[in-house]
DNA sequence: CGCATCTTTTGGAACGTTCCAATACTCCTA
DNA sequence: TAGGAGTATTGGAACGTTCCAAAAGATGCG
């Protein structure tokens, strides 16, 4: 009996329609839970069902209906905290919703990507939700974006129409800046993230209006790019504390970045919070476990993916093209990581 | 142009047939690149496919092939860097199988589990790797594992006899206390995971053997179980701290619990690796980063998650009831946590 | 040219569901 | 008791592939 059900023909409809002494449509009843059939057949026809040990066919299902209840996500790099929580939450908000999410990690790699948006397509994926791997085509997004419904999520693309859910980067890295302006500082750089970047350009944007507002100059030199990775932070951190006079404080891209940053200063045997002060992004849990904690701007990841999940959701059963843009605010959280706090470890 | 294709009935492979002037058996043929289409008529069939934008639907092939080209893989926790190191790695792994993962997070739910096993075989899944949620019944995976090919992943569940990627919780929580020992601890603790877990009595029997090596007692109050999070470690911590008289040591379940657990140590004053020595397991990016340095047990999730994949495919491909197992390696990787390299913080 | 052989191509029958229009029952009312 | 209005059930035709057995073309040989 164990492995039986391995090798012989799947159990049907047919199949428990017989038992059950009904038609097969009147189990395809059952199995929709439709109102018309009556009390009694349904728990005969159930009954057959765990009798059979019935498995429901969804491939089948929706080669008739013509689509399936897959909604794909298309993640840029999973290993990134800030990502997994994002997928989390577009998972949690999925959950009740009649579809079932198709992840996918492209780890940066447009081929990649290019790769696991075909395969949910054939899939038949319902939707998608995409944060766009780096270096991704306009008209790449263009073209799929006319074909079904998809929403852009944490990276913006300039020049598509598509559904967006992105948070406050230009407000959020202004804020943070102007923290480090309030705390005294005046030499301060922007580590982290690659010019192409939409994300990158918002957030330097961010940083420039607000040294601009307090009549600091942003020089070129002090804006040093990387991979948005904790590698590619440590290593930008390294080169900038060699330059001949460093700065005092330093806005990163995003969390990662800045703990590679840390990372390295460390390394070169000064402190975070005193001799550099470090303010991230993202507000990941590694931010606050990291010590000095990391003072940040907080964008929650989590509720950011519930959007954009609610959002495809809506797309999806409108059927006509609707576009929304979610604008996620973003919140400095003031940890130890500048100092601001820093006579007080203990503190939270 | 834009919209059309998402109204209009889809491209098939009739149309493509029709345009290019073959039947639908031959376009069928280039579809699976058979060597017995003629060159030619390949080419002016791929030619009307992009002309027409097809589609492949892999709903309908698997419907006749009866069986699916996914796998499913089935988390517990996503959150922590260490399951998602292992996603990744099963991913890797997969790319150029011909199978597509589909991913699911569990939460640790029970309930949520059986719901994605359950939706995983509806889409016709070939085969599963499972890291079981905690209390999983063993007769249910008993009777799926009657039913599909599956490994079960780092939680082994005793009494089932599925194929299993583990890593050598005994040994390495065992290196681990000796490590604590030579540096000439004697009140040493172990805090972290649940009693009912079997990755946490193997650590613990690791623990235990280690200890009666060297003719220390372990006092079962010396043994503190939470849940395998950082909220848990730092709480699983806290409790230990208030003690009257507090452990020189401890080893933690698992990274995550170290990290919290590391937490609660600075919130009390102390300093880790000087008042208290820390060891994690896992060996997560994580440990690499937080400050000081955490020694740790290194079990490489990625290579772990490729091995479960390679495991599930040679199960899936042979067809036959093939069962393996694999205990991953676990080498100690000594930081500063536990103040062996405490002098010299500079060190990696 | 007839026939065998090899290479290409093909129509039809599945696969397991849903949907539709049609039928069969039940009950009520005139 | 015929007819109508529900209420419950049903058979057949799709959906887009793959697979099989068979046919059609090409090539070679005596």
């Amino acid at each position: 009996m164990a492995r039986a059900g391995r090798k012989s023909r799947a159990v049907t409809i047919l199949d428990i329609a017989k038992s059950a002494g009904v038609s097969k449509s009147t189990v395809s009843l059952v199995l929709k839970r439709s109102p018309l059939v009556r009390e009694e057949t349904r728990q005969r026809v159930a009954g057959a069902m765990d009798a059979l040990g019935y498995v429901y066919n969804r491939g089948a299902a929706s080669l008739r209906r013509a689509r399936a209840d897959i909604v794909g996500m298309v993640i840029n790099d999973l290993s990134n905290p800030f990502f997994a929580e994002l997928a989390i939450g577009i998972e949690r908000a999925l959950q009740n919703s009649g579809f079932v999410p198709f992840i996918a990690n492209t780890a940066e790699s447009v081929v990649r990507q290019a790769e696991v948006v075909r395969s949910m397509r054939e899939h038949g994926a319902a939707g998608l939700i995409l944060c766009p791997a780096l270096d991704t085509d306009v008209a790449e997004i263009s073209r799929l974006e006319a074909r079904l419904p998809i929403v852009l999520a944490i990276r913006r693309i300039i020049g598509t129409r598509a559904s967006l859910v992105v948070s406050d980067n230009l407000a959020g890295a202004a804020r943070a800046t102007e923290h480090l302006i309030e705390l005294g500082h005046r030499d301060i750089a922007f580590v982290g993230g690659v010019g192409r970047m939409v994300v990158f350009q918002d957030r330097v944007a961010g940083f420039a209006r607000a040294m601009e507002q307090a009549r600091l100059v942003v020089e070129p030199a002090r804006i040093i790019e990387s991979m948005p990775t904790k590698d590619g932070g440590f290593d930008a951190m390294k080169r900038l504390l060699s330059s001949e006079r460093r700065p005092t404080a330093v806005v990163c891209f995003n969390d990662v970045v800045a703990i590679g940053a840390m990372l390295a200063i460390a390394r070169q045997g000064l402190t975070v919070g005193r001799d550099v002060a470090i303010v991230g992004f993202d507000d990941t849990a590694e931010a606050r476990h990291v010590s000095p904690a990391l003072t940040t701007v907080s964008v929650d990841a989590g509720s950011l993916g519930e959007r954009a999940a609610q959002m495809l959701l809506r797309q999806i059963n409108e059927g006509e093209r609707r576009l929304e843009s979610y604008v996620g605010e973003a919140r400095l959280v003031v940890r130890e990581s500048c100092g601001a706090t820093f006579k007080r470890r203990i503190a939270s």
